[in-house]
DNA sequence: AACTAATACTTGAATGGTAAAGTATAAAGA
DNA sequence: TCTTTATACTTTACCATTCAAGTATTAGTT
């Protein structure tokens, strides 16, 4: 019983420290892959992404924080390179002053495109040793961490 | 099948989203609540983690590197300051003259101690959604992940 | 013994993130 | 209407990390 609640807690803290681990194991591969071929890092790739499937594919940066689980701060920054290229537009938001929109542009489109294509591989890659069932179960897991 | 490919991919990317996302939450949250009461990181908690159970509490830096998933260089990083307040202390290599080792201090086996507790404590909040079968089968998925 | 190659770091420049404080605008309550 | 409070950023200073290049030392090959 005791027994049970230990095992319990150091299990959680050993998923702790391997999610550390992994997790930026995984995320140098792919940023790797993604900035050697295309010049983006994953938060840029993520950035995009997000911005793809949104309406009319504009997004406030709070909105776009929240989407990409980092801070405004961090989503500032960010998008200051990917303006100065052109993955990215400002667009003043016309109801309130305070939001400054965030647009895609057809260069970013396209380059969220290539770069979806050559993660995709490099994810396969990475992930092959997973089931289908793995996957599913993983993935299930992972969306139950809290926010 | 073709299905089955496509959607196999899309899963494994939204898997690396998902633990991108995830991680950066829960890393931040953790970091928070061990330097907020130890006056340490996460990296530097790792550190001393890797070092208590080692033999003679001692470890070659290129050891420590890969037992925390990280660069050399990030592992000379973190030490630096470490040092400086006295949680390691330098060895020189008697065979080698190029290893320098890191000894665990008292000091930093006591920080260790408290910050193992208030971690724990903090991971099991974190975890709270989860079951015993759940955490013990998160756990298998993430070592499989990988290095 | 003398090269060559590999290993164990360290350093420097850059990236990507945070928290905290600042600014401007909007919303809500007296 | 005025004041307060909340929101949407931006800026600053810092931390953690990487890659690439540099140094010193050891190991392996001729």
């Amino acid at each position: 019983m005791e027994n049970l609640q230990i095992g319990g807690e150091t299990e959680q803290v050993l998923i702790c420290k391997t999610l550390w681990f992994k997790s930026a194991q995984i995320n140098r591969q792919l940023n790797n892959g993604l900035s050697f071929i295309h010049g983006i890092g994953l938060s840029e790739y993520m950035v995009l992404d997000s911005l793809v499937t949104a309406p009319r594919q504009t997004l406030s940066r709070i909105d776009l924080a929240n989407k990409i689980g980092r801070t405004a701060s961090a989503v500032t920054k960010t998008l200051a390179p990917m303006e100065k290229i052109g993955l990215v537009e400002r667009e003043t938001g016309a109801r309130d002053a305070r939001v400054s929109l965030v647009k895609l542009t057809a260069a970013g489109e396209r380059i969220h495109g290539e770069a979806s294509d050559s993660l995709a591989q490099n994810v396969q890659s990475l992930l092959e040793a997973f089931s289908e069932d793995e996957s599913a179960m993983l993935l299930q897991l992972l969306q139950k961490l809290p926010a």
